[in-house]
DNA sequence: CCTGGAATAGAAAGCGCTTTCAGAAAGCGC
DNA sequence: GCGCTTTCTGAAAGCGCTTTCTATTCCAGG
């Protein structure tokens, strides 16, 4: 019963009779090494269950190659998708991923961080809109600014400008603009916006897309008819709940994700209201079970899993300019049967 | 444009004008230490933007509290719940999570287990069934077997128990003896099962408990009526679209896992038929989404948190015993709308 | 004013590994 | 057979940190 009593490399070499280096360069394959001692070395090796310090490896030089991905929760399906990205340009290039949930709190997602470049980890990707919260964005520049100079790479999905580095960013403005169109083009007058925090960048974009697009139509858009609640399902249920008690006027619901979508749907059926004909739902985002749902979701399609390959590949290519680096992402509108005519 | 040179705590220390040992304890709290000094080192490392390298930290005795998961695929809603409730139970414990996907790819797994093992990581959970197949299951043992040895910890959540170690097991059998039953009552007598691979022991156990309900009531359950299909929503939409086209006489469809049921629920509403007017559809697992279609799916709700909670607490309590402990968790039969009386 | 003991700072060892560096062995042409 | 280059192995340094162990300082009591 040794407890915490670990094989070391002396151990392998001394098994084997020959000096650590010897054993290392094997281990390794760093160098040719006489067949004999090489195969005494693999022999004991195995028959010690040896298994290499990586701290000790990465202290004295060699790399592990697992880059860090931060997200605020990887059982919401948009950042599943993204991550899905992410590891098959990782596993591409011979990286492992691990993944982290901060659940959106801002000491967790610095000690991730903080964790992952005390590991020297040789990049870290951030997903998600991060909160245009000043103090959180500083502590968090603070960690990732040491670690860019000391040659770590950081590439962000979906996050606010402010925190200077390169970028993969979904065109929220634009998609929820050609969605709005399309929602006029249907004869939609009466619109009401699911909204999640409004401080969350995504989110100020996609309503300020969607409402410039409706203003270009002389449609207005109130502040009454956006109701803020949560980030997910069961916000988008509280949100569609609310929306109905206090009897809604307007013909199509914009909820600014799929996800909450998806609340807003199981809504509308449980107080016996019909889609699209009581009310059109639409979404943003196109996780996959939308297509599940009936009925099937309207949304804004993002290329997801190519947002997550993308920063992978932002991560990986070295940024040879000074400046950060932005890749922009369009979102095209994929109709479906959640939307309807407006009947005249 | 210093590349990869990082602040050290000799560089911290120097510029204190005190030693590494002073600069270490006050940078820990390890030990108490003057007034001034304390502030100067403080100071030093705020201005240097020290971050400590830990990799020497854990070579050097200290241990940094992150935890290895490793799952067959982030993006399935069934780990991600799961996940959570590791995450919560870890958290409470002041421990960092990191994930990793493996995408049923025994090398990857190995490689994740290798990783965390050379990490030094306190414990890793493993995640989901695994194949039964003796090499993957050997090269596994063989990662996992010197590291519990050197004081790691190892849990399991739904795998075969040919691997000796704690581990938190469904009661797939029951679960799924119960659903049939319930299912019976409603008058159905012949029955399409949706399986993923047979070689997944939860697959192999679901089909089983399934079969021995049916054959209590003199029902039979012939190898024409399981189709075996992929693991997926996919999948299942795959193997529901072939059951049909070959005329499908089963009133009733049991998918093994919700996630295939939400493909053959889509398959069923492509072919235009109705649920459960024309054939009733089950599942197994209970995970949030299906609550949300139409209709709301009848399946057999495992605790999927609690599975996750009870595992990370499994690898947090010692096991004083020589013996593997295991958690068995219930299953309970949920009906919804997507399963209906048969008219006679 | 001196001694003994309690605090506190610094020196140094060592965690497990990789990697130069130098030395030993071996191969070659003369 | 001698000096030369070419392999290959082992000795040893050092990665950045924690932690004993030792040396100093400081104060109380005599």
């Amino acid at each position: 019963m040794a407890e915490r009593t670990h094989v070391t490399l002396q151990d392998v070499a001394r098994a084997a009779a020959v000096s650590p280096a010897t054993a290392s360069r094997v281990l390794n394959g760093t160098a040719k090494v006489r067949d004999d001692l090489r195969e005494r070395v693999q022999d004991a090796a195995g028959r010690l269950a040896y298994a290499p310090n990586a701290h000790a490896q990465a202290l004295a030089g060699a790399s592990r190659p697992t880059v860090g991905v931060i997200c605020h929760d990887v059982s919401d399906p948009y950042f599943a998708v993204i991550a899905r990205g992410i590891m098959r340009v990782a596993g591409d290039n011979g990286l492992l991923v691990m993944l982290a949930s901060t659940f959106r709190d801002a000491d967790r997602e610095v000690a991730y961080v903080s964790m992952l470049r005390a590991q020297r980890a040789p990049a870290i990707l951030l997903i998600g809109s991060g909160f245009e919260d000043k103090t959180w964005e500083r502590s968090l520049a603070a960690e990732l600014g040491p670690y860019l100079r000391g040659g770590g790479r950081v590439a962000v999905v979906s996050r606010h400008r402010s925190l200077r580095v390169d970028s993969v960013l979904p065109e929220n403005r634009a998609g929820a603009a050609a969605l709005a169109n399309a929602l006029l083009e249907m004869g939609h007058r009466r619109f009401a916006v699911l909204a999640g925090p409004r401080a969350l960048t995504t989110v100020a974009d996609r309503i300020a897309g969607f409402r410039s697009a409706l203003a270009g139509a002389g449609v207005p858009l109130s502040e009454e008819d956006i109701v803020e609640c949560g980030f997910t399902r069961d916000g988008g249920y509280a949100g569609m709940s609310s929306l109905i008690d206090r009897g809604m006027r307007a013909t199509c619901v914009f909820a600014v994700t799929d996800v909450m979508a998806i609340g807003a749907l199981t809504a509308l059926r449980d107080k016996g209201l019909s889609v699209p004909g009581d009310v059109s739902v639409a979404g943003f985002d196109d996780i996959p079970i939308v297509r599940d749902l009936t009925p099937p979701l309207t949304t804004v399609a993002l290329p997801l899993e190519q947002l997550g390959e993308q920063a992978m590949e932002l991560a990986l290519r070295e940024n040879s300019g000074r400046r950060s680096r932005i890749v922009r992402v369009e979102g095209r509108v994929v109709i479906r049967e959640s939307t309807g005519r407006v009947r005249s």
